[in-house]
DNA sequence: ATTAAGCTGGACAAAGATGTCCGGTTGAGC
DNA sequence: GCTCAACCGGACATCTTTGTCCAGCTTAAT
């Protein structure tokens, strides 16, 4: 339902909010997150013009959130890359159908609407303050220690 | 957030529901919907193949609903062509990540999830008998009148 | 039997999403 | 001011989705 490079730019800004304040380099992202380096740098250029993360060029450069993990909601980071349209007027261009939407696509923009609000009320930091057996990129050892590496 | 192939696949059984039990020529659903022809014939094959409509072939032949339009779910039809994909496991393939998903990951599912749901309890039957301005593929005249040609 | 309407399915073209490669630019540290 | 790590961005390769074309098969009607 969410395409691939959606997955990817919130692993990566899963991967950058526990340590938000400090630029991560796109290599090192990308080695926590599993995912191929070359393209995760146009992730993070797309994520960087829509403001949600910054980046700091030259050595010891990378990217890093724009803003505290807690100001920013998953849909920033869905939108920045690929944004959820809703259904705004009639897809057929029917006479009459402004705003009024066909049985139809009232239920599938309904379901766009509460997908929509899902992510706009679960913000970075509420993932990270997430109890529970698993945590955000974060592999079970067989031991049970926990370390910090994946979602 | 739905592919092209699932909006034009609940166009093309919405049109065949409100006159389920007689075969509708591919050209005649193409018009009344607004969509490419020969894709639409792509399209309706997939959803043969699915079981959620039947094919008459030959002269006079064409598509109906496999069901009556109160057995038919919404759900049905989108997974016939564009199947909704939960995430059963980590996408990252992590150890001790069976069933338990991470934070980001289970927030992604109970999306899935809800969305899932909210189309598995509306039937195609559902949609015809909603009332209200604007009637499945329905364009309202410029006189008030109602023709039914579009969603 | 012949014809015409209409589905079937393969081949192919166009566009977008995904992924790779690489030379250029920036800036911290020496 | 040189060097090197790291971002920038264009070009390109591949795959999937979307869309088109067409010859062949099936069946109703005559």
């Amino acid at each position: 339902m969410f395409s691939n490079t959606v997955e990817y730019a919130l692993r990566a800004v899963a991967a950058l909010a526990e340590d938000w304040e400090r630029p991560h380099a796109v290599q090192k992202i990308a080695e926590r997150t599993k995912m191929p380096n070359d393209y995760l740098a146009k992730v993070m250029q797309a994520l960087c013009r829509a403001g949600v993360v910054r980046a700091i060029r030259g050595r010891h450069g990378g990217y890093q959130l724009a803003q505290a993990p807690e100001k920013l909601s998953l849909l920033d980071v869905i939108n920045a890359v690929d944004p959820i349209k809703r259904i705004e007027r009639c897809p057929l261009g029917l006479a009459g159908h402004g705003a009024n939407l066909c049985p139809l696509h009232r239920r599938l923009d309904d379901a766009i609407r509460e997908t929509e609000n899902a992510f706009r009320f679960t913000t970075l930091g509420e993932l990270l303050q997430s109890t529970g057996p698993v945590r955000p990129l974060c592999p079970i050892e067989p031991t049970g220690s926990l370390i910090n590496v994946a979602l």
